[in-house]
RNA sequence: GGGUCAGUAGCUCAGAUGGUUAGAGCGCGUGCCUUAUAAGCACGAGGUGGGAGGUUCAAUUCCUCCCUGACCCA
């Protein structure tokens, strides 16, 4: 039947669904059962009894129109349901059943739930708050051998009517019981310590033999049935203490649970029969903070079954990847709630980016901290507002990972906080600070600014370590207690909040400006095909204000080294070969000029710089019957006359490509430099062995090595470079800008 | 059939209280950097923001209907 057909009454069959029932009662139907749970038709059902209830089909189809009740006949597809795991179709049978009314607990339940935290927010309130206001008597009876016995006594009177007795406590039943010793030997009924005995075993088989006598004489025995085990998974809070016989204590501080998590299928199993154990036994939540998760489904977004083939085994991934780096990928790469489309792959990513790095970080830390035997505890500190300014930067931007961090772990958003620690340790930590600061850090010239580096280092290290504590376990602690010789475990350490004072956003502002600066002077260079070695003489970037220019003083030095320039020239806003250019202020001149916005646009987009300093001076500028001010237009430069440049962020760059004799020279220079090092590297010399430098190489490029010999010596930790023309030694053969230079290196 | 959530690049995901040029990682192609890194950087290819209407100066974002998936219920 579909609503479309008719009048769309069929048959009503109490026994057979929530309407059916309720209509039923409306009209005081009866309720009986045609099917067996053998599947074969009953007694009553004279005409077909003994048939299977699905096998008859024709037959009834038949006798229908035998008896001139058929109207008509039709194939229908439509789903119906399956066992999950042998696919085959089931049938549905009434069965008798104990339910709690749970019904009158209804508003209560509501009324709890208000007060939970759910995460996401919209599932306690939607789907587990549309179950509640749906709320169905909770039938609590199973027809299964093993389970919590229900605790109900009965006996069948001579007119067959049947009598029930719940027995409500240990002290009941053995007041009640007429064969005690029957079935429990020697145990004392009168024991006050009875139920601390472990030879009273109230569960089934032995309950079962228990007999009590009713007031009328009867004698009465237990029902068949047992508990639903979610009955069991809801008592958990209190089941596992073994409340209120013993550990009342622990339970009442326990209780209601600070947070729970499951997956999103628990809504009428776990979440709710806590819920509502919770709700009719102590009046309170079982929970107060509740992080629901998605499934995992798999590649393509079914669900995962062993049956299907499609399921993975975690133990394998934890084999393969260990548990922490399945832990953090899980967490962090699908939100709390979401559906989660499982990728190996993407565990392959999780461990090599943030887990090799933050693991070589720690490795870097030890390696140049070692060279010169650093001790965090007793060497002499300095206060970080005395540090080097990426020094300050990366504990600023520590800071505000831990602020935000804690912000979203207050509120069970762990996504979100172990998406900000990946992008930090990658980021910022790993790619930007100690990126910058290789050198210094191992240059032994300024002894006590190098141990401020360490001291950094180390700090932001260890507070790290605290917030990759609760995703990753295990390379966490390993990671903390290689770093400290004691036996600390990172889980025990103090979980200390930010540090305002720490915070420089003008700081960490002017640094996001240098990361833009490098980040455009590459793309240049890649264009114009230019490769960083070589030294260029200057980037010319255009200021709009003094702050910006100030603030540009500040990072040139930074970004002059990462770009491998020698001079950064700022051209003030008034220079003519800026060139201003405007755009619209949407936000603004939205609510201002409604249908007219699309003329205003083109009017601002085609201010020319002139026209954009007048307007800059005047504070306004009237143009085709509008008044625009400046909060109508933002103002930025993509072009400087004459320069090839490149915008990013309302940051303009241009790069002069110009070469001279003496760029060329220390691009070779630095071109040699690299291609011993490519040398130590691949022969696997250490850091600190010192060398002899053997080229082969022509006359021109011996001359530049001859004229800058101490810096390259210096570079390379080598004590002479000697001519090979002639010679055989086992080269690494290599060109510098298409010349040859072989090299040989020999360790001394 | 009812309800809840989701649908954005080949894949995994961001973002936007409505502002016009939608981002990142992976994967693919090309170059580059590097004696901590299985890493990193740049360039390139890759999008009718599930579909159709509506509201609005402006919709991927708000509304309605539909489609698809997951889950809960029937």
């Amino acid at each position: 039947m579909t609503i479309e057909d008719g009048t769309g009454i069929v048959h009503i069959a109490p026994a057979f669904g929530e309407d059916d029932y309720q209509i039923g009662i409306k009209y005081n139907l009866p309720v009986f059962k045609a099917v067996e749970r053998n599947g074969l038709f009953s007694e009553e059902i004279t005409l077909f009894k003994g048939k299977n209830f699905k096998e008859a089909d024709p037959e009834i189809i038949a006798e229908l129109k035998n008896s001139g009740r058929l109207y008509r006949k039709e194939m229908f597809v439509h789903s119906y349901p399956h066992c999950w795991r042998h696919h085959v179709p089931l049938m549905y049978y009434a069965a008798d059943s104990w339910f709690i009314r749970t019904t009158s607990y209804k508003d209560k339940m509501i009324e709890i739930n208000n007060t939970i935290k759910w995460h996401p927010e919209s599932f306690g309130s939607g789907r587990f708050g549309k179950w509640l206001e749906e709320n169905r008597d909770w039938a609590i009876s199973r027809n299964r051998f093993w389970g919590t016995p229900l605790p109900v006594w009965t006996y069948t009177d001579e007119n067959g009517k049947e009598h029930f007795e719940c027995i409500g406590s240990l002290k009941e039943l053995t007041d009640r019981a007429e064969n005690f010793s029957d079935v429990y030997g020697d145990l004392d009924p009168h024991d006050k310590d009875l139920i601390f005995n472990d030879k009273l075993d109230l569960h089934k088989p032995y309950i079962d033999d228990i007999i009590i006598k009713s007031k009328e004489g009867h004698e009465m025995r237990r029902v068949k049935e047992v508990l639903d085990c979610w009955f069991d998974s809801g008592s958990m809070p209190f089941a596992q203490y073994h409340y209120p016989f013993e550990n009342k204590k622990i339970f009442e501080k326990n209780h209601p649970a600070d947070f729970i998590a499951e997956g999103l299928d628990q809504t009428r199993g776990w979440f709710y029969t806590l819920h509502a154990i919770g709700t009719f036994l102590f009046n309170k939540p079982a929970y107060r903070n509740l992080i629901v998760n998605g499934l995992i489904l798999d590649k393509q977004g079914k669900k995962m079954s062993k049956s299907l083939g499609n399921a993975v085994d975690p133990f394998e991934l934890m084999d393969n990847y260990g548990a922490d780096v399945l832990r953090f990928y899980l967490i962090y790469s699908s939100p709390v709630g979401n559906s989660k489309l499982f990728n190996e792959d993407d565990l392959k990513e999780t461990q090599n980016k943030f887990f090799d790095t933050l693991i070589n970080t720690v490795r870097f830390f030890i390696i140049y901290s070692n060279l010169t035997d650093f001790e965090y505890s007793d060497s002499k500190l300095k206060e970080v507002q005395e540090r080097d300014m990426t020094d300050r930067w990366i504990i600023s931007k520590l800071n505000s990972l831990k602020k935000e961090y804690f912000e979203y772990m207050d509120d069970y958003e762990i996504t979100k906080a172990a998406r900000i620690i990946y992008d930090f340790t990658i980021d910022e930590l790993s790619n930007w600070y100690i990126r910058l600061n290789r050198k210094r850090l191992r240059n032994p010239e300024n002894e006590k600014d190098r141990l401020s580096g360490y001291q950094t280092l180390f700090e932001v290290i260890i507070e790290l370590l605290k917030m990759v504590a609760p995703v990753s376990p295990f390379i966490s602690e390993m990671l903390f207690r290689t770093l400290n010789d004691d036996d600390k475990s990172v889980h025990l350490t103090e979980f200390t909040a930010y540090k305002k004072d720490n915070i420089d956003e003008e700081l960490e502002a002017e640094m996001k400006i240098a990361q833009d600066l490098v980040y455009l002077v590459r793309s240049i260079r890649v264009r114009n095909n230019l490769k960083v070695r070589q030294p260029l003489n200057q980037i010319l970037v255009p200021v709009l204000n003094p702050r910006d220019r100030k603030l540009l003083m500040n990072i040139k030095d930074i970004v002059l080294e990462e770009v491998n320039v020698k001079e950064l020239k700022i051209i003030e806003g008034d220079s003519d070969i800026i060139v201003k250019k405007a755009k619209p202020n949407f936000k603004s001149i939205g609510p201002k000029f409604g249908k007219d916005v699309k003329k205003v646009q083109q009017i601002i987009n085609g201010l020319n710089s002139s026209q954009i300093s007048g307007l800059e001076k005047d504070g306004k500028l009237n143009s085709g019957g509008f008044e625009i001010l400046m909060e109508d237009i933002e103002i930025f430069t993509e072009n400087i006359e004459g320069w090839i440049v490149e915008s990013f962020n309302g940051i303009t760059v241009a790069l002069d490509t110009k070469l001279d004799s003496r760029l060329i020279e220390e691009g070779i220079v630095r071109e040699f430099i690299n291609r011993v090092q490519n040398y130590r590297r691949t022969n696997d010399f250490n850091v600190s062995d010192r060398i002899e430098i053997y080229v082969r190489t022509s006359d021109s490029i011996r001359d530049v090595l001859k004229k800058n010999e101490d810096y390259i010596m210096n570079e390379t930790l080598s004590e002479k470079i000697l001519n090979a023309n002639g010679h055989e030694y086992d080269f690494m053969n290599t060109d510098i800008n298409g010349e040859p230079c072989d090299i040989y290196l020999q360790l001394i």
